[in-house]
DNA sequence: TGCGGCACGTTTACCGGTAACGTAGACGTA
DNA sequence: TACGTCTACGTTACCGGTAAACGTGCCGCA
């Protein structure tokens, strides 16, 4: 009796066997909603595992069964990033629900970062991973290969995935908004970003933007790009920059819709009026974005789509389903009244 | 020579071992980096242990020596949240500093998600959890109790922790607006807030403020609690009703920023001048916020430090040093140009 | 010459689960 | 009665590390 009150926390099957009377390996296929036990077994093994406060022990479950954990590893860019927020939720979500626990990091948009985050991560023996974007370490993609579990890329779509992509491509983010531009009669355009580390995704963006304005016709005229964090103060100051150096431009295309409403802020404080005498655009769909007194002009990305996609082809993939290699989830232009 | 080249993703310490020719045990040395070995040795074992593509398996490693993991937990209300993606942010940059992995979950602002990811979570033997706010089931204060590893609750003060609280008082956050309002000669207060489940930290910001008004004799007039999740849509639409009950409000306290911006986009579509009309209040310290055409007057939380204090708060723990159970981490009121 | 001590190892046991296989008894059937 | 089959378990081995205990050979020193 003593022994069963006093649960020092650390009940093991053993300890139970013990208390009811029958093998630890009885135990484990009642716990684990076997079968081949009866009834009455099943209701004494269920009671003393209550009593005595059993809490299974995973790792020796993951380390013993040397199968697939129920750990998955993601990997964001930066996890102060609204849109990853959201990303981040709709993975959670899926994988929560499908009984998988989730390890995160975070690779500030560095290659060699994300790298050094994998090797910690694979260490653990995921189920699978999932990574942020399409550029990764030759080391990076090794260490996956060799390890062999599934690995979904999110966010920018690649033909040549790993194993799994899942997202849209931001180079035709660029393109579709130079060509709105054109469209509305826009001629003299701008960008402002901002470079934290390399982010690809960024440029991959202006790459397209820039490819559409020339094919119309009408190449860029300006662009300032901040070694700083995107955000309200980089598109406030960003633009200030752009506009003493060009100052007739006719629009401007933000690497994000923060610095957009930064871009409007300014604007705002300057008297210059928006899209009269600037057209202003964004990326990304912040939910702030909807409510500003003018809708801001973006590229709206579903983000928890993305995440729940991913997550779910993950567990796909786990459970031997053949799931589709690249995965499009389409972005959605909004046209708003900045542009 | 072609077991050595045929890596199949899964050499271990025995392979190493059998192609140095020592045995496990010293492998197992050499690559933690103790002692007791030769420098031959040790640059034969790394040789080996590079070219067979050595992963070690840290599963094996915490399940073995049955001692504290790297895992860490952390429990946040909401993944889309700009504030938590903070604080994940100053947790995640500590522990992965000193070595640690991060396992997250959220609990949607519900204490019963928060204890079935508390239990799913000690199943994986953490070396410690990190939850938010301080309103949680008894099983989970129980689970985490016998478990016996270290706790931070983070976020809403309280001066009973499980184990370690790390944060600062929403109470005393509203207290100090209420005060200032009534300083700055307000009088007929009204609240929009938004209740997502059960988030009584923002119910606790509304208990200080009431307090502070009803002691200075100025009791709050109206509130709007919507069944949202508090954005900048609930915070438009929340001002608005508000005012339609209570026309004659001089100030408006928001659960946050960004309901803050919504209301200030609410009043600038009515024409409703700020703060010589109403004065518009919020709350978290959004970066949005400082870059509004007028300062918004708020309370800046700092978010990334209370991250990084907790991580670091637990590791101490983890090292034997003897830390604080409680730290307190404060806030700053901004009088900002909007009350 | 013998002894202690150090540097450099090896051996053994064990963590807590799970897979694979073994087995006793009950029951059905030819 | 002999044989097969099913149910409900028990036994054993093993996953890949780690801790602790236990050898060695060589050195210096009394």
């Amino acid at each position: 009796m003593t022994q069963d009150t006093d649960r020092k926390g650390k009940a093991n099957l053993t300890d139970i066997a013990r208390a009811t009377g029958v093998s630890k390996m009885t135990v484990s296929r009642v716990l684990r909603g076997g079968s081949g036990f009866s009834d009455d077994t099943r209701v004494r093994v269920e009671q003393a595992a209550s009593r005595l406060g059993y809490v299974p022990n995973r790792l020796a479950a993951a380390f013993g069964a040397d199968q697939a954990s129920t750990l998955v590893g993601m990997c964001v860019p930066r996890l102060t990033s609204g849109l990853f927020g959201h990303v981040l939720d709709g993975v959670d979500r899926a994988l929560s629900r499908l009984g998988y626990q989730l390890m995160i990091g975070s690779s500030d948009h560095s290659a060699e970062q994300e790298e050094a985050w994998v090797r910690q991560v694979v260490a653990w023996r995921p189920a699978g991973v999932i990574l942020s974007g399409r550029t990764h370490t030759a080391g990076t993609v090794d260490l996956l290969r060799t390890a062999g579990m599934p690995v979904v890329e999110l966010w920018d779509l690649t033909t040549s995935p790993i194993d799994m992509s899942v997202g849209f491509s931001h180079h035709d983010c660029g393109v579709e908004i130079g060509q709105f531009l054109i469209r509305k009669g826009r001629r003299r355009a701008g960008y402002v970003g901002a470079l934290s580390r390399s982010d690809v995704m960024g440029q991959a963006r202006l790459a397209g933007f820039e490819a559409a304005l020339s094919r119309a016709g009408h190449p860029l005229i300006g662009r300032e790009v901040l070694q700083d964090s995107p955000g309200f103060y980089a598109g406030y100051y960003g633009l200030e920059t752009l506009l003493a150096r060009s100052p007739d431009l006719d629009v401007v295309y933000f690497h994000n819709d923060e610095m957009a409403i930064g871009g409007l802020a300014w604007c705002a404080s300057r008297g210059i009026r928006v899209p009269e005498d600037l057209g202003i655009v964004g990326w990304g769909g912040m939910e702030a974005a909807s409510v500003l007194p003018r809708r801001l002009t973006t590229t709206v990305v579903p983000t928890t789509a993305i995440g729940k996609a991913a997550a779910e082809g993950l567990v796909a993939r786990l459970k031997g389903e053949a799931g589709q290699d690249v995965t499009v989830i389409p972005t959605r232009l909004v046209p708003g009244e900045t542009a």
